[in-house]
DNA sequence: ATTTTTTTTTAGGTTTGTCTAAATTTTAGA
DNA sequence: TCTAAAATTTAGACAAACCTAAAAAAAAAT
């Protein structure tokens, strides 16, 4: 079966949506997708029809076994095109994202599986999130976010929560990478903003926003 | 400027039925898309509002020199990546044409020259056919049909002439590649067909519809 | 030079995915 | 519990890209 773009986009939308809690609305969904919630009424119907979404009527939704598998495809092909743009065409990985945003879509099964063998079958994309293998297989991530860390608690950043522009503007701008040692110097009250020492070598002040964006492996 | 799919794809069609005859009209284009005449009607109107095609109603109709550089851009999407499928994801060459259909409408410019420079920048694709360069510079082929190609005459084949899916199929059943040494043995007079040595080895019986797709360097 | 055929365009309709505005249902507040 | 607010859906409209059927123009044939 094949999908159009503005339908994955929604699915994928849901799956993400559903990952954080597990009861999606419209209007969460409008606002991630920048539409109308009558738009989104819409999809909603078209997707139950084809049978990768549970709805009811004002009862809510979520994707069935279905569109889970469906799901899990695109961001199979999303991650292994952002590998592919940071390893191979050396783009910075805050670039990726949105150049992978239209390549997930060209959804040619063959293509994307010898795209994975010529990449070596990796299992994190570049901002640390796993990538589904052929059977939509994931490897779990053990982490905690930053915000959550305590005083004086170190580990190296394994992901960035949201790969919005804007956030990967500012992670950039402040020199987190993937794979930085990050070590909580001090947490001001206040704002609950933090001083934290990247790779024991830069001292930065930010946000408690921007700290719960950010996630550290307990382990390694 | 930004194109949809649509656009991008009758521009294209455009500028290849042009290299053959540069009055195009309605039917060819509606035969070489496989839609009807009065689609063809309407996106012409569209695409003369947006400077890319010159056209009066019921005169024919031609690029403007911006019609021409965006065609080419196209191009220079579609045969990259066709180079990259066959040389970095070991696809077939006759497999690459459809993929790179749906590959050339990503239209990230910084996309494509990271990818163009990641290739090594080629001149030529899998099917022989000359990579436009940034500028939309192509370098000029020399090449003669077989069909035209004289008795005990013999060369190198440079290019397939089209890319559908059952001329490929031919091509690679009867090993004719790029870069085969093709001897013509003999032409028969009551169907045109001739027989060829291919690479010294091979004898092929092969029809004059086929002998005319395809295209043998006169210099090397 | 007409007539016939072919090509092209126009007119009006369909589907997909969006919208606004209004109606309905659910949730929250007093 | 009744009412006000928020969320959701319905109704109807629109643009893009296609379609069919009919009209108009150009080309070919007699």
């Amino acid at each position: 079966m094949k999908y159009s773009v503005s339908e994955e986009n929604y699915i994928k939308a849901i799956y993400h949506l559903q990952q954080e809690a597990d009861r999606v609305n419209t209007m969460l969904l409008a606002s991630t997708l920048d539409t109308k919630p009558a738009s989104i009424t819409d999809m909603l119907k078209k997707l139950k029809t084809k049978r990768l979404l549970d709805y009811k009527p004002y009862y809510g939704f979520k994707l069935s076994a279905e569109g889970n598998r469906v799901a899990l495809g695109i961001i199979r092909r999303h991650r292994l095109w952002e590998f592919f743009l940071a390893e191979k065409l050396k783009f910075n990985w805050e670039e990726v994202h949105e150049i992978a945003e239209d390549l997930e879509h060209v959804s040619n099964k063959k293509l994307i599986d010898k795209l994975d063998a010529f990449l070596g079958y990796p299992k994190f994309d570049p901002h640390g999130d796993p990538i589904p293998d052929q059977d939509g297989k994931i490897q779990k991530e053990e982490h905690v976010l930053l915000s959550e860390l305590k005083l004086k608690a170190q580990g190296r950043v394994t992901k960035i929560k949201s790969h919005s522009k804007k956030i990967m503007d500012l992670v950039a701008h402040q020199q987190i990478n993937i794979g930085s040692r990050i070590t909580v110097k001090k947490v001001f009250e206040f704002d609950e903003s933090m001083e934290i020492v990247i790779d024991g070598k830069m001292t930065k002040n930010i946000s408690q926003q921007l700290a719960k964006n950010i996630f550290i492996g307990n382990a390694q």
